[in-house]
DNA sequence: ACCTGAACACCGTTCAAGT
DNA sequence: ACCTGAACACCGTTCAAGT
């Protein structure tokens, strides 16, 4: 059992590495010298350098997990899934991007689908509707999170004077329509907060209680 | 003005290289033997390899921009940007997943987003709530074509019976219950639509007409 | 103004070899 | 069973040089 003890230390390592210096700075050579071996060594352990990003995916996985098991009514803990999704962005934000982009089949991956599943039977989504509707809320999650870390909102949002300053009048009415609120720095926190709150309501007007 | 048309000529080059052979294989030796050139010639136009990464980006946007300014009433022209944005990932698989990782401020980004902001003023969402929609639509449309293009969707559902085996009886027990269902290969053009009517539902309900 | 060629410091990975 | 060391075929990028 040592051989998986072993691999999760490479992953935690390489997710380590991954925080402090982003995701490019994960090489076999940098990885293998901050456990004190060879590159080569990591081979047999991970499988080379597409096994061990997969392998970064399945450990962030698991770090969610907790939270998808978390108590209390199925709105209760569609709020916990996505606020520790988020949270896990914060915590990981260079490795992150992973998960949009490679497919995970890992039974803790499984594990909390299940729970969304649960929580959505709960209140009430048809059995049809299910898997869908799980698609929609965990594909917002991952989507808001990412662009987040990434910095794809702090941009129509830095600095909007400068920005409309490119354009001709009436190019973008929008913009010059909002522009005082345009202005204002948003609360992250308060419009991913917000937008739980108005997918959830979605989901219980829609399918509203008939169990 | 050949700078210009040079640098777009580049950005063509790499686009189609990335559909063809993936994004791994976009490389600067890559790409100027495509263009006849050697390696370095690239570097005045593009300014390196994360310049060309974002020019990309800019390229894609671009190519959204036509259906941002479609005809039509305001719901009718939100759906035609979400399934441009999803026709989009079709086209370029490869690269599209920069969109969630890369800002862009091009002019034509801010035209896209300003398409959006009207729609949602003319739907009746309040000025003040309007970033943050259109930062959810547009989350959830990028999220979902990333989702789609990288596989991440096709794994629940591809074989379902061999996945829940790994699990007892009742460890999953929302997955058992929904067993027929997983069952179906879901057909993702009407999901998404499905979703993005749901989204416009939601909007339309929570902000009903008062304009 | 635009391109070339050689060079530098890196990659991931293979493979024979050690213990 | 686990690790090493040298080697291979690549990277992005710098820089002096050509025209």
């Amino acid at each position: 059992v040592t051989q998986l003890d072993r691999k999760t230390e490479i992953l935690d390592a390489a997710l380590a590495l991954a925080d402090e210096r982003g995701l490019e700075a994960v090489t076999m050579r940098a990885l293998a010298q901050r456990l004190g071996v060879t590159a080569m060594a990591l081979y047999p352990h991970v499988g080379g350098k597409d096994g061990l990003l997969d392998g970064l995916v399945d450990r962030m996985l698991a770090e969610l997990l907790p939270a998808a098991q978390a108590e209390g009514d199925a709105a209760k803990r569609l709020f916990a899934i996505g606020h520790a999704a988020r949270a896990l962005a914060r915590r990981h934000p260079s490795a992150y991007a992973l998960l949009l982009s490679r497919p995970s089949v890992t039974p803790d991956a499984v594990r909390v689908v299940d729970a969304m599943y649960s929580a959505l039977l709960e209140l009430g989504v048809p059995d049809a509707e299910v898997p869908r509707v799980e698609r929609l809320l965990s594909t917002f999650a991952l989507g808001y999170a990412t662009s987040e870390v990434n910095g794809r909102f702090s941009m129509g949002t830095l600095n909007p004077r400068g920005q409309r300053a490119q354009f001709g009048p009436d190019e973008v009415p929008a913009h010059r329509r909002l522009a005082e609120v345009l202005e204002e720095a948003p609360d992250w926190d308060a419009e991913y907060a917000a937008d739980l709150e108005d997918l959830l309501l979605l989901i219980q007007q829609r399918w509203s209680r008939s169990s």
